[in-house]
DNA sequence: CGTGGCCCCTGATTGC
DNA sequence: TGCAATCAGGGGCCAC
């Protein structure tokens, strides 16, 4: 269940063993797989073979892989189960097996979508103009990710000091940030000493600046050990689990001792998810429960 | 309009 | 052991 680190390990693995292939063919095998190409999964698979994949790119939890010639992306979210993995051809087929990429080579491998909850998918999608990168027009809306050099922190500010939210709502919008899911938005909250609650408009600068650096941080980290991961569900596109969660302050420690203070950590219903806190260390805000 | 609640799915785990 | 309830890291959609 990937948040920025373990899609960019996704990507980067995406670089190293699909990009430059050509698409001998595709299979679909689950339609929901492909809900966000409107033309249906035999228009999908028909499209993309013959046509030659170029260097994967990333925004946030979104990946794309902009086809040669500059037209076409084939448009990836992972959801919160998805997996891309590269596998022999003659490897059985996984149990939430749902597209499967054949390449017309002799490398013996082929590029397999699994995901067990269906929320994640892959699609196609035009690229018009002059978006060099091939960024497809239905992800405009997410916003650069903290990792991004032409992330703007000066506007992000005045973003988080003009809604009327929480500062954990939004870390998690994707899009004033993206990147941003649920395990990393409570790391990032408890180095800063933030509490989850905290209106967005009381942040000073220095605070939100402050934030964003353990963001970055938090992510960075991750990236070095290949992702977090709580179990075999997320995978990376060689197959290999990441290492990030023993390394984890906040998410899932509840009722284990703050590695700052010592206070049981908590967790609290939040939004259909959990929030992971220290009492002590993040205190709600006066006007929060 | 911005904000927050709901829902899409499958499977593992927990509790009665 | 069995079954139902709960939970899971995402995000689009739609009331209010």
């Amino acid at each position: 269940m990937p948040e920025l680190p373990e899609v960019e390990v996704v990507r980067r693995g995406l670089e190293r063993w699909v990009a430059g292939r050509t698409v001998a063919s595709v299979e679909v095998l689950h339609p929901r797989a492909v809900r966000r190409h409107p033309a249906g999964g035999a228009d999908f698979a028909a499209r993309l073979a013959g046509r030659t994949i170029g260097v994967p790119r990333r925004r946030g939890k979104y990946l794309w892989l902009p086809l040669e010639g500059g037209d076409l992306s084939v448009l990836g979210h992972l959801g919160m189960s998805g997996q891309l993995l590269v596998q022999p051809a003659g490897a059985p087929d996984e149990k939430h097996l749902r597209i499967r990429v054949r390449f017309a080579d002799d490398t013996g491998t082929e590029l397999r979508f699994v995901d067990q909850r269906t929320f994640g998918g892959l699609s196609l999608h035009e690229i018009v103009g002059d978006s060099a990168e091939g960024l497809p027009d239905v992800i405009a809306h997410i916003a650069r990710d903290p990792l991004d050099p032409l992330f703007e922190e000066g506007a992000y500010h005045l973003a988080l000091r003009a809604k009327r939210t929480t500062v954990k709502r939004a870390l998690l919008d994707q899009s004033l940030i993206s990147g941003v899911g649920n395990i990393y938005a409570d790391e990032a909250l408890w180095r800063a000493k933030l509490h989850y609650e905290r209106p967005t408009g009381t942040l000073t600068r220095p605070r939100s600046t402050e934030l964003l650096t353990h963001v970055r941080d938090v992510m960075n980290a991750a990236l070095a050990v290949g992702g977090t991961s709580f179990d075999s569900l997320y995978v990376n596109v060689n197959g290999e689990s990441g290492y990030f969660d023993r390394s984890l302050d906040a998410y899932g420690r509840e009722g284990e001792p703050c590695r700052r203070c010592g206070t049981p950590m908590r967790r609290r219903a939040w939004m259909n998810r959990s929030s992971y806190f220290c009492p002590r260390c993040q205190r709600p805000p006066r006007s929060a429960s």
